[in-house]
DNA sequence: GCTTGAATTTGACTTAAATCAAATTCCAGG
DNA sequence: CCTGGAATTTGATTTAAGTCAAATTCAAGC
């Protein structure tokens, strides 16, 4: 059988309740089956679109990690954010038909492919679908102001703690540790992300490491002092 | 006449192109008009909605100027845009219906309400509208992303210049000029916006003033050379 | 199992911006 | 018109993070 003869279902995807709607009825859960019109596989290393591409579909990642970064003209690099399985890639692209940054797969991937003219479609017919596009996008602006407090007001130990604590709890709400992860990327990514450079991210690790809150074994992470790194993300620096 | 009773018409409101879908039928319109149940005044320095707030409603600014802020519980701030007339406001509440953030007014000014279930019920009918609220949601998480950069990996000066043309080209685009403008937020306000203190925000302020890049004169700023403010954006700092 | 280049760590030093402090300017309200 | 508090500017000093450099570890491919 030829991989684009699979049925592909959302009905019975595993992620449902991750990136589609809840409490749908029978009728409304056959409609949403036609959003996905095909999967793709990402290799490690590749880009699922890049800056300046048509845009056509959202993405739904099935499998796998990807950063998501702007390149403008002149080298300077921001990484906007890191996305696992379940969550939706690809809504910078609406505003202008095209994509206005790079979504890079950190591992083999695998992405749901949702062509975004039948999701408006079915948006129209299903009110909850349409709900629910309004809510990840809402969900990624908020997310963003958080980004921006944390570039905007936080010093390095405290960037890298609400880092860590973000990505846990993502990865607890699919079913890992709440303490042990994988970094997908490298301290470079991280150090981007952040607004820090890598040897300030390699530092904070060293530093957390010697303060007894993490293990740090390459890219393992063992958090050992969770609480020590919410104090940090929640604690105003000391005005003295 | 009480202010209620005034009617409400997107369809013939001068800042139709650009808070609005272009290019719609009479029928369209009208509908459109039922959109905006009301208006509301907001004085200078009070909030249009709060953290915390029920989300009701979608606002479109008329006339006046806002910002829109994070405070998290240990005091620490960051302010996550500034926003003008013809601009949407309050798409943060949609996630988790309730505001994750302040909306303040900088000046006396007036919003058109627009309870964000109606919002819903037209876009099913109105693919236009449907399409617009994309558009205007995606262009948010752009413009964040930008945020994301310029406080990720530019420095004061830089900072300062994208804000200074970023401000200019919306006043511009609303029939301003495209070198003169009135701030209308704090230095404070600035240097949480870009990540930096009030006194750098000053200094750097100074620092144009003596290269001849711009006239200050308290909040009123005349940009002398709009070239040389691009070129500090454009341009990575010199890698010697 | 080597080898080689990439990723990471660590150290020494520099620097941009923060901090602290004081002077000045500017309004808004009496 | 005056006055007091807020906003702004400017200076002196400190500091967190950046830069440059070198050593070390790791992992992928031969």
């Amino acid at each position: 059988m030829k991989p684009e003869a699979i049925k592909v279902a959302c009905s019975n995807c595993n992620l449902r309740e991750l990136c589609m709607p809840m409490g749908l009825s029978e009728n409304d859960l056959e409609r949403l089956d036609d959003l996905v019109t095909t999967r793709r596989k990402v290799k490690r290393g590749s880009t699922l679109f890049s800056n300046g591409d048509k845009f056509i579909s959202l993405y739904a990642i099935r499998t796998g990690f990807f950063k998501t970064c702007l390149a403008s003209e002149d080298g300077r690099d921001q990484v906007t954010g890191f996305q696992m399985a379940g969550e939706i890639i690809g809504l910078d692209g609406i505003v202008n038909d095209q994509h206005s940054c790079d979504a890079v797969a950190l591992e083999d991937a695998e992405v749901c492919v949702m062509p975004f003219d039948r999701i408006e479609e079915i948006s129209r017919e299903v009110t909850a679908l349409q709900h629910h596009v309004h809510k990840i996008m809402s969900r990624e602006i908020v997310r963003e102001h958080g980004v921006m407090l944390l570039l905007g007001s936080m010093r390095a130990e405290e960037r890298l703690a609400a880092f860590l604590l973000n990505l846990v709890q993502r990865l607890h709400s699919r079913g890992f540790s709440q303490t042990e992860l994988v970094l997908r990327m490298t301290r470079e990514e991280i150090g981007s992300y952040l607004g820090l450079k890598l040897e300030t991210v390699s530092r904070t690790f060293s530093k957390f490491v010697d303060d007894g809150i993490v293990e740090v074994k390459q890219r393992h992470v063992k958090i050992l002092d969770t609480e020590a790194l919410q104090r940090m993300v929640n604690t105003q620096p000391q005005c003295h």
